[in-house]
DNA sequence: ATTGAGAGCCAC
DNA sequence: AAACGTGGCTCTCAAT
C-alpha cells in the first residue's frame, strides 16, 4: 500500500464538513437509539478485558430483569445509555446481589446457629460447653492486624451438642450486646482449660487475639490451617472458604465478597450470626474430613500432633516478645550508607548520564552506550560482574547497589517498622511458608530469615539480657549423609572431620593437609556440595566456580565416582518421584508432592521436579529437626525461668539456627543444657549432630562458649 | 492512590 | 540444547 502525505491533511474543508454532517446525524440517532444498539456501540468501544467482563455482566442482568437503567432525574429526559453508566450500574448489581446474598443468608439462618445476646442465653451455652470435650473457637474482629485490630465476637462451636455460636460484643450497631468484659471472663476458663480441647483455623490468629485481651488459650489440638498443609502442600490458598468449596462442597463467599471492606463490627447481628456461625460450623466439618485422610498417614499425623501443633503457641510467644532495635546505631550507620550513595550516585551519573539508577529499563540503555556493547539484563552477578573488571563504572554502579539495597530494604526500613505500641520490631512466622515445611517469615513487615549481617547488628538484647545462639552445622549435608548412607561422609561425621575438606581431598584427589581451611579447594568442595544438594548444573556451576564448563562437569562426575552412593540416592529419588509423583520426607512424616513427576515428556531427560525431589528431602527433614527442637527449646525456656533467675524467651529462629533471649547471668550449666536440647531432640539416625554456640548482647557480635566461659566479656552495645 | 508483575537481591 | 532448592522485600512501571 502507498502512503501519500496528502491523505494526512487533517484540514481540508471539506473533510470537516463532512465530519460535523455526520456527528450531528450520530447525534439525530442517538436520541432514539436502541438499547440494543447502544450495546453494540458500547462494548465494539475500546474496552479493558475487565471492563468487557463487568459490561456483559451488565448486559445479562438487564436482559433478564434484574437490574433497569438508573433513575431518571426530574424535569429531565433520560439520556442516551452510556457506557458509564453500564459500568456505574455494575456497581449497583454487584451491591444487590451481595445484599441477596447476605439476606438469603439470613432467611437460611439453621436453628442450631445461637445468637448470644443476653446473660441467661449465655449461661444456657456455657452448661452445654461444661459437657464438651473438644470446640471449635474463632474470633471476629475488626481486621487482620494483630495489633490494631481488635475482638468484636466470639464463636464457639458445641460439638457434640452441635451448636454454633456468636457471642458479638463490640458491634457498632443498635442492637442489645453482652459486655465485653463480662463475655471473656464467661469464657476464660474454657479457653484456658486445657482439658477442653480446641479446633481453629489459623489459630496463631485467634490466640494472638485473645492473647490482646489477656486470654492464654490452651488445649488447641488442631488447625484445619496447617493440618490442610500436610494434606496438600501444593493448594492454591489456604483460606477456610476456598478449602470448604472446594473440599466440602458447602459454597462459601469469602469475607471481601460478602462485607467488601467493611470491619465485622460495623456487620448487623443477624448477617453476623449467619456469616460466624457457619465458620465453626465448616471448620467443625473440615477437621473432620482432615482427620479422616491423615489418619492414613499415620506418621504425618503423629507428626502434625506432636510438633506443628505445639509449634503454634511457640510461634505466638516469639511474635509477641518481637526485636529491640538499636535506634541510635541504626540512625548513625544510616547517615554513613546515605553519605556513600549519594557519592556513588554521583559519580555513575557522570557517567551514564542523569537516570535513574534503580530502574533496569532506564539502566540497560546507559550501560551499553556507556560501554560499546550490549548486554542482556542488569543483573549484577551473571552481567555486570564480570564487565566490572574492564570498566570501573561498572565496579562503581555494582557497589551503589550493594550500599542501596542494604540501605533501603534493612538499616533505613527497619525503624521504621517499629510497633507503636510495643516499641518493638514484630515479624510473622508463617509456620509452613515453604512447600517443604520451612518456615517463612515476613508478613507485610521485617523478614528475620534474610537479615544481612550488617542489619544483624541493629537487633539487640534488652538490658540485663543476653541472645544465646546456636546453629546446626551442616544441618542439610548431615541429612544428606543419613538419607544416602554414604560410607565416606558417615565416617567423616564419626570421626568429627571437617567435611568440606574431606569432600575436596576426594574430589580434586589432593591429600587432606592441602584441603584445610583457607585452602581454595576446601572453598571449591563447598560450592560443589550445594550443587549437589541444589542440583545444580555443570553450566551454573561453573560460573560460580570461575572454571569453565567442562572443569566443573569433571567435578560432578568426580564427586559421583567418589560418593558413589550419593549419586545412588540422588537416582533414586528421581526414580521415587516419576513413579509416585511424591516423596517422603524423613521416617515419612510428611510428603512432598511433585505431580508433575508424573507426566513429564519422556524426551525431557531433565526437570526440574527431579532437583527438587531431593532437595525437598533435605530441606524438609531438616525443617522437621528444626521444628521438633523448637518445641522443646520452648520447654527449656519454661523450665529455666521456673527456675527463678530471670525469663528465658525463645527469640527467633532462622533455618538451622535458634536464639533464645537469656538473662546475661546464665551459667555454664544453662548454656550444656541449652547445647542439650539443640543436639539431642532430633536426631538423622546414625548421624551425630553439631552445635555452634555463641552469645552475644548484638546479634552477630559474638563470643564463643569457650570465651564466655574463660571470663572473655559479652562485647557491650 | 492502589495493585500486580517483573527485575533484582537478601537469607539459609 | 535444556540444569540452582526454599522464601520475602524494594523498586520501577504500567494498569486500574
Amino acid at each position: 500500500m502507498t502512503f501519500k502525505l496528502t491523505d494526512i491533511s487533517l484540514n481540508k474543508p471539506d473533510e470537516s464538513t463532512k465530519e460535523a454532517v455526520k456527528s450531528a446525524e450520530k447525534r439525530k440517532k442517538s436520541a432514539d437509539e436502541s438499547i440494543e444498539e447502544a450495546w453494540e456501540r458500547i462494548l465494539a468501544m475500546k474496552n479493558s478485558d475487565k471492563d468487557t467482563e463487568r459490561l456483559l455482566e451488565v448486559k445479562a442482568a438487564m436482559e433478564a430483569g434484574e437490574i433497569g437503567r438508573e433513575p431518571v432525574q426530574e424535569g429531565k429526559r433520560q439520556g442516551k445509555f452510556s457506557k458509564a453508566e453500564a459500568l456505574r450500574l455494575y456497581k449497583v448489581l454487584s451491591d444487590k446481589r451481595r445484599d441477596d446474598v447476605l439476606r438469603k443468608m439470613v432467611e437460611d439462618t439453621p436453628d442450631n446457629y445461637w445468637l448470644i445476646t443476653d446473660k441467661a442465653k449465655l449461661d444456657e451455652f456455657l452448661s452445654i460447653l461444661s459437657e464438651e470435650e473438644i470446640i471449635v473457637f474463632d474470633v471476629e474482629t475488626t481486621g487482620p492486624d494483630i495489633w490494631k485490630d481488635y475482638l468484636v465476637g466470639h464463636v464457639i462451636t458445641a460439638v457434640e451438642a452441635d451448636i454454633h455460636a456468636y457471642i458479638p460484643t463490640k458491634h457498632n450497631v443498635d442492637q442489645p450486646q453482652l459486655n465485653h468484659g463480662y463475655v471473656i471472663e464467661k469464657l476464660r476458663p474454657i479457653y484456658e482449660n486445657e482439658a477442653v480441647k480446641k479446633i481453629a483455623h489459623n489459630a496463631k490468629y485467634d490466640i494472638h487475639i485473645l492473647a490482646n485481651e489477656g486470654i492464654d488459650v490452651r488445649g488447641a489440638v488442631w488447625d484445619t490451617l496447617e493440618a490442610m498443609r500436610m494434606l496438600n502442600e501444593n493448594e492454591p490458598t489456604f483460606a477456610l472458604k476456598p478449602l470448604v468449596s472446594k473440599y466440602l462442597r458447602i459454597p462459601s463467599l469469602s469475607y471481601g465478597d460478602l462485607f467488601g471492606k467493611k470491619g465485622f463490627h460495623e456487620v448487623d447481628l443477624d448477617v453476623a450470626l449467619a456469616y460466624a456461625a457457619k465458620d465453626g460450623d465448616v471448620t467443625l466439618k473440615l477437621y473432620e474430613f482432615q482427620r479422616k485422610h491423615l489418619a492414613k498417614m499415620p506418621e504425618v499425623l503423629r507428626y502434625y500432633e506432636t510438633v506443628e501443633i505445639p509449634l503454634i503457641k511457640v510461634i505466638v510467644d516469639m511474635e509477641r516478645l518481637g526485636y529491640d532495635i538499636d535506634l541510635e546505631y541504626a540512625d548513625q550507620y544510616g547517615k554513613e550508607l546515605k553519605a556513600k550513595i549519594d557519592r556513588l550516585h554521583a559519580e555513575i551519573v557522570e557517567g551514564l548520564g542523569d537516570i535513574n539508577l534503580n530502574s533496569p529499563t532506564q539502566l540497560k540503555p546507559a550501560i551499553e552506550k556507556a560501554i560499546g556493547r550490549t548486554i542482556e539484563n542488569t543483573d549484577a552477578k551473571k552481567t555486570l560482574k564480570p564487565l566490572a573488571r574492564e570498566f570501573p563504572i561498572i565496579k562503581t554502579l555494582l557497589e551503589y547497589r550493594e550500599v542501596m539495597k542494604l540501605y533501603s530494604t534493612y538499616i533505613n526500613a527497619l525503624p521504621e517498622l517499629i510497633n507503636e505500641k510495643t516499641g518493638k520490631l514484630h515479624t510473622v512466622f508463617n509456620q509452613n511458608g515453604a512447600k517443604t515445611g520451612r518456615m517463612s517469615s515476613g508478613g507485610g513487615g521485617v523478614n528475620l530469615q534474610n537479615q544481612p549481617q550488617e542489619a544483624r547488628r541493629l537487633f539487640v538484647a534488652p538490658p540485663g539480657y543476653v541472645i544465646l545462639g546456636g546453629d546446626w552445622s551442616q544441618q542439610e549435608y548431615r541429612a544428606l549423609t543419613y538419607f544416602s548412607q554414604e560410607p565416606r561422609l558417615i565416617e567423616n561425621y564419626e570421626q568429627g572431620n571437617d567435611l568440606y575438606a574431606t569432600v575436596a581431598s576426594e574430589v580434586f584427589d589432593k591429600p587432606i593437609e592441602e584441603c584445610g581451611d583457607g585452602s581454595v579447594y576446601r572453598q571449591q568442595a563447598k560450592t560443589i556440595m550445594l550443587a549437589v544438594a541444589y542440583g545444580t548444573g555443570a553450566r551454573t556451576l561453573a560460573m560460580q566456580l570461575g572454571k569453565s564448563q567442562e572443569e566443573a562437569r569433571k567435578f560432578l562426575k568426580s564427586f559421583d565416582e567418589r560418593f558413589p552412593v550419593v549419586a545412588k540416592w540422588i537416582e533414586q529419588n528421581r526414580e521415587f518421584v516419576q513413579r509416585n509423583g511424591f516423596v517422603w520426607m524423613d521416617k515419612k512424616q510428611r510428603k512432598r508432592r511433585l505431580p508433575d513427576a508424573r507426566n513429564r515428556d519422556s524426551d525431557f531427560w531433565y526437570t526440574s521436579v527431579y532437583t527438587q525431589s531431593t532437595n525437598a528431602i533435605i530441606q524438609g527433614s531438616s525443617a522437621i529437626q528444626t521444628k521438633a527442637t523448637m518445641v522443646e527449646l520452648d520447654k527449656l525456656c519454661k523450665r529455666k525461668t521456673a527456675e527463678g533467675n530471670g525469663e528465658w524467651r525463645l527469640w527467633c529462629v532462622v533455618h538451622d539456627e535458634a536464639l533464645l533471649l537469656v538473662p546475661e547471668t546464665i551459667t555454664e550449666q544453662d548454656i550444656r543444657d541449652f547445647e542439650d536440647v539443640m543436639l539431642n531432640t532430633y536426631k538423622f539416625g546414625n548421624i551425630p549432630n553439631k552445635c555452634d554456640i555463641e552469645i552475644q548482647r548484638r546479634w552477630g557480635e559474638s563470643i564463643t562458649v569457650e570465651e564466655f566461659l574463660s571470663g572473655k566479656p559479652i562485647p557491650e552495645l
